[in-house]
RNA sequence: GGGGCUGUAGCUCAGUUGGUUAGAGCAUCGGACUUUUAAUCCGUUGGUCCUCGGUUCGAGUCCGAGCAGCCCCA
């Protein structure tokens, strides 16, 4: 028999041992227990010497079990935090006792004693009574080291909430950002809607979708890579403020910051324009730090990050031609410049070169939190002209560690123009890079009238990398995609 | 798509130049213990060395292909 199955077995015995004894190992409700932070704060109030503490009820799983005979210390957590039990035959009874001698870490019990101080000076629930809640049937990770192959970490994220280091924290910090940053955009009057998934046609983003079909309609469908031109219509429609923060699906390539799967927020607001909605990014970026507890400076991705408003503003042109020396407006010298990178330029348009040459020069550069304002308008299908420069795009990108972070236009609005932006395919750009792809619905809905507006989309799982300084993608998405296990 | 690294007990990891029966800690099981802190002490069980193929008298170790993961690059 293998070392898994004759752990399994004595897991099952015992089990086969609580139901000979009466006891559901399976438990069901079990109410008034206190969450274990709010114990441990009434800890800070209580005498070391007094034994006759407040009395609490605490549930959790078992985590850590010293057995001294008939007296037993074990660590319990909840999803506040750790706390150790102590649980003694004498003090329990003989029958209570039978239950402690079927415990395995990872069961979960519940307890009622009294708070005290243990002669080392540990915080204990001295458990004057036990309910038995539920029986775990296979063996945890190892106790000291917990689970850090990152594959099982992963398809076992259940263990790695319990066993890992932070992660549980990680996690919650997450949903608090995703929470503050619905309450931001709330409290500036924006509402919150939902767009379909399931779109005929994948716009508003260049990038690849997943495709799939509609059996009793019996036509093609792609999952939505943005949300961004049904938030449009709804502007037409006069919602004014609108956000989505929701799922699109892009069927491209993994690594530390992509996931097919991930959150994306946009925003959309009448009568703004780009700089209104990176005043917008900073109000979101702040608040949900705050919330996350994130440090004022901190290491991240091999940069020091200072997250202080305001964020640098800096133009596309300036920052090209400061990092590779060219100047952005002379053609011939990004040419240059992009053939000295080791760039493609032959046949390509000459927005195309400038962002390639963009995209291999100056992005690793931008440490940030910065603002890159003012894009090649040729790459920029969605977003309003400057006027007093047609060239130019109104468009902000925000990057923080040469990773980007938000991006946002003044929304173009002129339907023609848009129509005829969404048949332009660029010279060298292949189309699934593009974001022109033809919406004859979204151009008839601009025609109707879209007021001026801004729009802004902030990735929330790089979001939340950052503000929870986390390195991967991975560790900030519950179950980011992975291959089936060949086994099992 | 290309390159590098990794895969050994339920978990965390050793494993020498290719050489006898593959090891440790935790976990399990048995024993001692009513103030432990990864409890401790004594004893015990547990292996498809990722898979398939090859080289060899002999493969966890070398070679090839594949699978999975991590990282870098496009």
């Amino acid at each position: 028999m293998r070392s898994g199955e004759l752990l399994a077995a004595s897991r099952r015995d015992k089990l086969q041992r609580l139901l000979a004894m009466g006891i559901d190992p399976w438990g069901g409700r079990f109410d008034h227990t206190q969450p274990i932070d709010s114990i441990r704060a009434r800890g800070d109030s209580l005498e070391k010497t007094d034994d006759q503490g407040p009395t609490v009820r605490v549930a959790g799983r078992i985590m850590l079990l010293r057995s001294g005979g008939s007296l037993v210390f074990l660590d319990l957590v909840d999803r506040t935090g750790r706390i150790q039990v102590a649980l003694g035959k004498k003090q329990i009874g003989p029958d209570l006792w039978r239950i402690v001698n079927c415990l395995d870490l990872g069961d979960i019990i519940g307890v009622d004693g009294r708070l005290a101080w243990s002669r080392s000076g540990e915080l204990t629930v001295f458990a004057s009574s036990l309910e038995f809640l539920t029986k775990s049937l296979e063996t945890p990770p190892d106790k000291f080291h917990g689970l850090v192959d990152p594959d099982l970490r992963q398809r076992m994220r259940y263990l790695d909430l319990v066993h890992g280091e932070g992660v549980r924290e990680r996690f919650v910090a997450r949903s608090r950002i995703v929470e503050s940053v619905r309450r931001t955009l709330s409290d500036r009057g924006y509402l919150e809607v939902e767009g379909p998934t399931l779109h005929t046609l994948a716009g508003g983003a260049a990038a690849r979708p997943f495709k799939t079909h509609h059996n009793a309609l019996d036509m093609p469908l792609v999952m939505r890579i943005a949300l961004e031109l049904h938030l449009k219509r709804l502007l037409v429609g006069g919602l004014e403020r609108v956000f989505e923060l929701g799922r699109v699906y892009r069927n491209e390539g993994v690594s530390p910051r992509h996931n097919p799967e991930f959150t994306m927020l946009e925003a959309y607001e009448a009568y703004g324009d780009y700089s209104s909605m990176m005043d917008l990014t900073e109000a979101i970026i702040v608040n949900a730090a705050s919330v996350a507890g994130t440090p004022q400076q901190f290491e991240w991705q091999g940069h020091t990050i200072r997250l202080e408003s305001p964020f640098r503003r800096a133009s596309y042109d300036s920052l090209l031609s400061e990092v590779t020396g060219c100047n952005p407006a002379d053609p011939q010298s990004v040419l240059e410049a992009a053939s000295k990178a080791g760039i493609e330029t032959e046949g390509r348009h000459h927005d195309v070169i400038k962002s390639d040459l963009f995209e291999s020069k100056v992005e690793q550069t931008l440490v940030g939190p910065i603002f890159v304002i003012d894009y090649p308008a040729a790459l920029c299908p969605l977003t309003k002209r400057k006027r007093t420069d047609p060239s130019i795009a109104e468009r902000f990108e925000l990057y923080v560690a040469g990773m980007e972070l938000a991006n946002a236009y003044t929304e173009l609005n002129d339907p023609d123009l848009q129509e005829s932006l969404f048949q332009t395919q660029l010279a060298g750009l292949a189309a699934e890079e593009s974001m022109a792809r033809m919406d004859k619905d979204f151009i008839k809905a601009l025609r109707h009238g879209m007021p001026p507006a801004g729009g802004l989309g902030i990735g929330i799982d790089r979001l939340v990398m950052l503000l929870t300084v986390s390195t991967s993608i991975r560790d900030v998405i519950l179950f980011p995609i992975q291959r089936p296990q060949a086994d099992e």
